[in-house]
DNA sequence: GTTGGCACTCTTTGAGTTTGAGTGCTAGCG
DNA sequence: CGCTAGCACTCAAACTCAAAGAGTGCCAAC
């Protein structure tokens, strides 16, 4: 890629932040009109062939105006000077809305993507923690019928998961709880793949059979962890109809294939969570999701997380011609404001 | 209304017929050609004709044929004889589905929705029970946090609720687990808020004031029963893209008021459980639902419970243009089945 | 009561035309 | 050498117009 002169990066991203403003083709006489170049339609005729050899913008047919290409909204994203500031509205809804809700994962979290589908025309989306990682409170076991047992796991970030399973023998509530209270202890700082990595573990060299309690305990354990809650992590989105507004989506085929990639949220986790290198910010423009259904669409995300450690991801969800100072800021903030709320 | 000659009805029914078929608006030569009429398609005219001044048809303009009014499709859903039954590979997959999956209330329900979206081309839907209403099986509780307390709710259905509360003083795991024993002890065949009446009436009167364990428990199950899980009932849906296959439905306005009153489930839930008559079966046609934006739309419900209690509705929604016969039998049938993995 | 015929209506389709926005290119200016 | 004005060219969108096709209503005849 060549390099761009001053000048044509100030053109490239005039027409940018004009189509994302407009969504029509921009044609050199608009450009000359609106901007403040003192240039001549004709000279910025000539950049933007320039910056259309280069790849940085195309024209839907010739005798249109240019529209940026990918390439054209990535330059512009890398090259994002003087993002805009939160405004402090948004900054007050976020605010209050995190006050409300209560101290369970899953409800901030639902929060997070509520406000992003309020405060923007677009998807918000989250990805959940995959439960395996993260570091268990406890663990109690109930009793619903016979050998059918409920676990229900609690994580310090206070999510709450149920798995229910079924146990090799009857058991007491009585002695569930026992076994709970057990188990408890030996839970340090654990993960639950590491709870069941040292339940195994245990279970290997069997140095400890003497202790009946404990052979009980870990024989429930491996059934529970048998049973594997691998539902692993997820996504929620919210204001899927925000899309709906946006006229590049009046196309039904194309709503269609979009939806459709909402359904299996699959597909979703893996562009949210894909190559988790842990960036805090992160944009992903048309086809570098590499989803075929979602190549007109942009993500823009942010880690969300205790102090160092990124749980999952949060953001939106929009048409390629997003707005995308006024949203890289406010998804920040959400992340940030989150974050926070996840640590008390 | 006037009554029907023999010879309307069976042209109305035809017209119904063809209309569901092709979706087009059926004119008097298609009718007189596909159908075993022995009549002329001046004569079929008239017969529409009067079907139209009737009620019962309508022209979208003058030089169309005819589509059925919703009083038409009302008339024939009325009087349909000789319902499809369920084809056998329906039914296998019913059965096979139902036999995989576990036996949580939620589980038997995703699946039911599940199955109505792929068997048929149009949105499967289920009414979770009002959890209020449901006879529980056993309480637990669950210590996360100071008095942040976490009851697990299991009813005799096999429905898990969770449901966040504080109570007023700081307890151990151990006392919860008496309480739960305790209190598991008291409730016989009662529902949520059965044993919510109970509490409270107990409270009342505090002839047993004097017993202190009994008091704690009490003291407990007010702040319980004062956050009230008052999320009631719900809905789930599956396989709205199906709509989208509909030439109906390729309207984007039209989408967008659907889809809309999708995300807000309280309108479907209402449509559903409104006027909770018990019907086992009830077809709902367009506008009959009260609801604007579903007023291109048809649901087919049935009830699904244990025995004579009917806990919610199974059932499916598409274009007022639905095909009846063949979904009739079929949603009755996934009830039934349903109903019958529950009883289990 | 039924039917054939006919005039009429209205949508759909396609071809042809116009309009307008926008481009590329070239010659000329400072 | 960079910039600009002008001009010819292209193409999509909008519009008009006519013809085709589906269907109706009505009337007279069987």
């Amino acid at each position: 890629m060549e390099m761009l002169s001053a000048r044509q990066v100030k053109v490239l991203k005039a027409v940018v932040e004009e189509y994302i403003h407009s969504g029509e083709p921009v044609g050199s006489r608009t450009l000359a009109r609106s901007s403040h170049f003192q240039l001549s339609p004709a000279t910025l005729r000539n950049v933007m062939a320039d910056l259309e050899d280069e790849g940085f913008l195309c024209q839907p047919h010739t005798s249109a105006g240019r529209i940026p290409t990918e390439q054209g909204f990535r330059f512009y994203v890398n090259n994002l000077t003087g993002l805009d500031s939160v405004s402090p509205a948004a900054k007050l809804h976020v605010r209050d809305r995190l006050e409300i809700v209560g101290g369970r994962l899953e409800e901030v979290l639902h929060d997070g993507v509520l406000t992003l589908a309020q405060l923007t025309p677009y998807v918000g989306v989250v990805s959940l923690p995959d439960f395996r990682q993260m570091i268990i409170r406890h663990i109690r076991f109930v009793r619903l019928h016979e050998c059918r047992i409920l676990a229900v796991v609690v994580s310090v970030s206070g999510a709450v998961q149920n798995v229910l399973f079924d146990s090799e023998t009857s058991l007491t509530q009585d002695q569930l709880n026992r076994f709970s209270n057990y188990l408890n202890a030996l839970l340090g700082e654990l993960t639950l793949s590491g709870v069941k990595r040292k339940v195994l573990q245990e279970m290997a060299n069997d140095k400890r059979g003497y202790d009946e309690l404990f052979a009980q305990v870990l024989a429930l354990s491996r059934s529970f962890f048998a049973k594997d809650p691998d539902q692993q992590s997820d996504v929620m989105l919210d204001g899927k109809l925000n899309l709906l507004e946006h006229p590049e989506f009046a196309n039904v085929e194309r709503m269609k294939g979009i939806f459709k990639a909402f359904e299996e949220k699959g597909s979703i986790l893996k562009i949210l969570d894909g190559a988790l290198g842990g960036e805090q910010l992160r944009v992903i423009i048309g086809s570098e999701s590499c989803c075929e259904e979602m190549r007109h669409c942009s993500l823009v995300t942010a880690g969300y997380g205790r102090e160092d450690r990124i749980l999952g991801r949060i953001g939106v969800i929009g048409p390629t011609r997003m707005d995308y100072s006024r949203i890289i800021p406010l998804v920040n903030y959400i992340a940030d404001a989150m974050s926070q709320r996840l640590q008390s």
